[in-house]
DNA sequence: TATAAGTATGGAGTATAGTCCATGGTCAAG
DNA sequence: CTTGACCATGGACTATACTCCATACTTATA
């Protein structure tokens, strides 16, 4: 598909698009069509890898660093080991963060708790819920 | 405490925490040293709220919405009832993330374990985890 | 009491992640 | 074969979140 079907498909600006291939983030095929200038040709794959890219960034990782674990996992992509290496490092990472979430939320909860059964003694503190 | 000893307690650069002063993030009261430009005071409470913003920062929150969520805390600080409200609905943003980040997670031990079982079928599609 | 260290304020500069626009080539419908 | 929709490239512009001065005042130390 051409640039604008995928930029519907990934619910995407085409800017930014544009964007993450100057970024290395994405590396669509060259069509046959345009002459000078060829079109870009989009994959299925590129769809998952836009979706991937979204999900990351959600979770805090930035443009490089998303490149960096992309390029990981193309370079790897002809071994099922080097695959689940890269995988699982991605996995690690997210853990953290679930835990931080955790924390947060643990911390939160404490807190309407120790509110609603009358505030007694002290307040609960942020970092008895970070370890 | 004064600025720079505050600094180490939440380990972040002076200039950052004095961006955030300028943002609204952080309103620490004045001492009476400094004659005009007197210094400013941080509190054991200015610690948790500077470190509830980085926790926050960390689950991808702008600091101007976190700046309304902390206002928001403020003012209801003298009503338990509305302090309740406003740590609620924070609750509900967090698990929100919380649902995203496990949908993520899911996917990749999904992938995993689909390479792992020599790849039967179909790969695991990340929209399969979305719901 | 000199002087180094700490503090305040204002403004300039940087990095990241887009977003917008002008120009010019290409394609497809009528 | 013209005309409107689509595509590529390059550069300017914006917002967010810092980061780094320069200047000037205050405090603590030797």
């Amino acid at each position: 598909m051409l640039i604008s079907e995928f930029a519907k498909a990934v619910e995407l600006p085409v800017d930014t698009i544009r964007f993450y291939i100057t970024k290395g983030l994405l590396k669509p095929e060259r069509s046959l069509k345009g002459g000078s200038n060829p079109y870009q040709q989009f994959s299925a794959e590129d769809v998952t890898t836009a979706k991937m890219i979204r999900l990351q960034q959600t979770l805090g990782y930035s443009l490089a660093e998303i490149r960096a674990l992309n390029d990981e996992y193309r370079a790897g992509k002809h071994s099922s080991e080097r695959t689940i290496e890269v995988l699982q490092s991605q996995i690690e990472r997210l853990q953290q963060r679930k835990a931080a979430l955790d924390a947060a939320l643990a911390f939160l909860v404490g807190k309407v708790d120790w509110i609603k059964s009358g505030k007694p003694g002290d307040s609960p503190r942020l970092e008895d819920y970070e370890a």
